[in-house]
DNA sequence: ATAAATACTTTGACAGACGAGGTATAATTG
DNA sequence: CAATTATACCTCGTCTGTCAAAGTATTTAT
């Protein structure tokens, strides 16, 4: 896809995804979707990084999930991101803004 | 130290290193002063970490060291960048343009 | 009919970060 | 002068996030 290296973009895949859920609740092939239209192409997700992320996520209480009632269609999992979910994003912000001007004074 | 997890600054240590030895031949010690310097306090590597991604340099041939002749004090390996050491990090700090765009462009 | 798109899931491997521990010398300080 | 701190390097083993590969199931397009 890119050249950026997934080294670079690592840590930021949870911050991404809870960006994506502060609109609307989402599922991941949307969101996936939205991240690639977002970037104009220049990045996706990779499914097994992003579903290993929702379980983290999930896990860590951050965001909710629920199962769609599509009558059509493949079958989707969707999620809400809680309080505490949006608290993170907030915090993980703070600090890409802090990571961003350390790494520009190092390199 | 700081609140910026591991993953933040992840894939960017061997930047940082071959950054620093820009400049000038350095050693593991001053090198992670000298990190300490620019951020401010804000930043340090650890030294496991810096000393895997020495290895990991030398072995991919883009830096290369020796051993300081001190007559005095511990002893120092001296760290040199090579040709491809500098292409690397040209191309790597391309990367970080790209990818602050693409992070910032998706939280 | 077949392929492609939608949608989710699990397993196992890999690589970078790093805690913990170790070695050795020189300078400082009480 | 003994003890501590600073300088300087190294190894081992663990952890975590990423991701290739493989699989399941449905719907739409060719």
């Amino acid at each position: 896809m890119v050249s950026i290296t997934s080294d670079l973009i690592r840590g930021h895949t949870d911050t991404i995804i809870l960006a994506q859920l502060l609109s609307k609740d989402s599922y991941g092939y949307e969101i996936n979707k939205a991240i690639q239209e977002k970037t104009q192409g220049r990045y996706e997700a990779k499914e097994a990084t992003l579903y290993s992320a929702f379980r983290r996520l999930e896990e860590l209480g951050m965001i909710t999930s629920y199962w769609g009632d599509e009558t059509t269609g493949a079958r989707r999992r969707y999620y809400s991101i809680t309080k505490l979910g949006k608290a993170a994003y907030e915090k993980n912000k703070e600090d890409w803004l802090e990571a961003k001007e350390l790494i520009d004074s190092l390199i």
